[in-house]
DNA sequence: ACTTATAGACCGACAGACTGTCGGTCGTGA
DNA sequence: TCACGACCGACAGTCTGTCGGTCTATAAGT
């Protein structure tokens, strides 16, 4: 039977449907048939509102990446915090952990999925860079950081950071946890912050 | 016509074909009818040699990739070099352009070729960090170094340098320059290195 | 030297699945 | 009642991977 709905509401259905099958199925895996079928709809239909199936990925990274950049720059702009404090949680808003589910990043990296990980990477790092420089930058005139290529420099550390988090490297916590001790490490030196100061602020917030 | 080789014959040249289509045309939209037309093999044939279109893929990579990481290793054993030239040669040795051309640096990056960058990174920075490590570490014996996480902050440097020197970023070349000089910056930062020491090697060694 | 056997390389028709198209239909608000 | 936006589903075209069977080079037996 026919169901007549407005166009952006069967949008975000068809968005809906195809998040939690790309994320579980992966994007390959993932036929436009499934989609429309649990939608409910027609093949015409699903082609009525998007032109290929690309363009649903693409649709729906930036609804998910939308999300985390509007979040991240909500934290960011809460002057009543203290700037390391900040930074820390405004990555942490990152970690898509929180709200979206452990899926995403546990699914989005596996080898089949390589273009919706691509794709999601590049656009949050776009993003994100921004943000955290003029943080950085903030901290710098408080005398916590001393850095001279900050935008750069921040690039390179969320670009590290956005490929070897990815559990695709290993599932050996022990590595991972020193890969992250490291990283810390390495960002107070190329920031130029006292040492520790960094691990000190994220064991004070997560305990 | 039926002609008959050897087995191993018939793979590299089918690898051979894959490359050439895979570079120009990308993974997604060379089909394995292009591969088997192009060869003059029938597609029984093609599926005889491969069990999948993906594992051409693979055995493509891995051919490239090994000798490319031969190469580095050679280099970067040869112990009448100085060690900072070597780290500089070694890396110079990645770099593509030299004798599989410019067409993979420029082509591999398409947004439509993410499972075949993917893999190619992954796999390039399995191998060539270990020999990186080992060199940075020789260097820090003979006092040019100062490096507490050599393994972990080489892999930081090097995934880095694999996703942020892809064209697909920008082609704006000033902005690029930069880019590579803020990198070797930082590089040396992390490395405990002499300021100016490795763009000194680098800019010695290329003239 | 001449048949016979065998294993490895090769063939191409076919099944099955998938994406995107298109002409046409239905519902709803003006 | 009219028009337009939402919807339908059959269909064309393409793609990957399979399978039963065929050819050929080499080794063995006579």
């Amino acid at each position: 039977m026919r169901v007549v709905k407005e166009a952006a509401e069967r949008r975000n259905e068809i968005l809906d449907t195809a998040e939690k099958l790309f994320i579980t199925k992966g994007y390959d895996k993932t036929s436009t048939n499934d989609i429309l079928d649990r939608v409910g709809i027609a093949r015409g239909t699903l082609y009525y509102h998007f032109k290929s199936k690309e363009e649903i990925l693409n649709a729906m990274i930036e609804r998910i990446n939308g999300a985390l950049i509007t979040k991240a720059k909500t934290i960011a702009s809460d002057t009543s915090i203290p700037v390391i404090d900040r930074i820390v949680m405004t990555i942490a808003a990152l970690n898509v952990d929180t709200d979206i589910g452990h899926e995403i990043i546990d699914e989005v990296h596996k080898p089949q999925n390589a273009l919706m990980h691509q794709k999601m990477q590049e656009n949050l790092v776009a993003g994100i860079v921004p943000v955290l420089t003029d943080l950085v930058c903030e901290g710098e005139k408080q005398g916590l950081f001393s850095i001279r290529y900050p935008a750069e420099t921040i690039e390179m550390l969320v670009l590290y950071a956005c490929t070897a988090f990815d559990d695709r490297y290993e599932t050996d916590g022990a590595a991972k946890e020193k890969r992250i001790k490291v990283f810390l490490y390495n960002t107070e030196k190329l920031l130029g912050a006292e040492e520790g100061s960094l691990q000190k602020a994220m064991i004070n917030l997560f305990r």
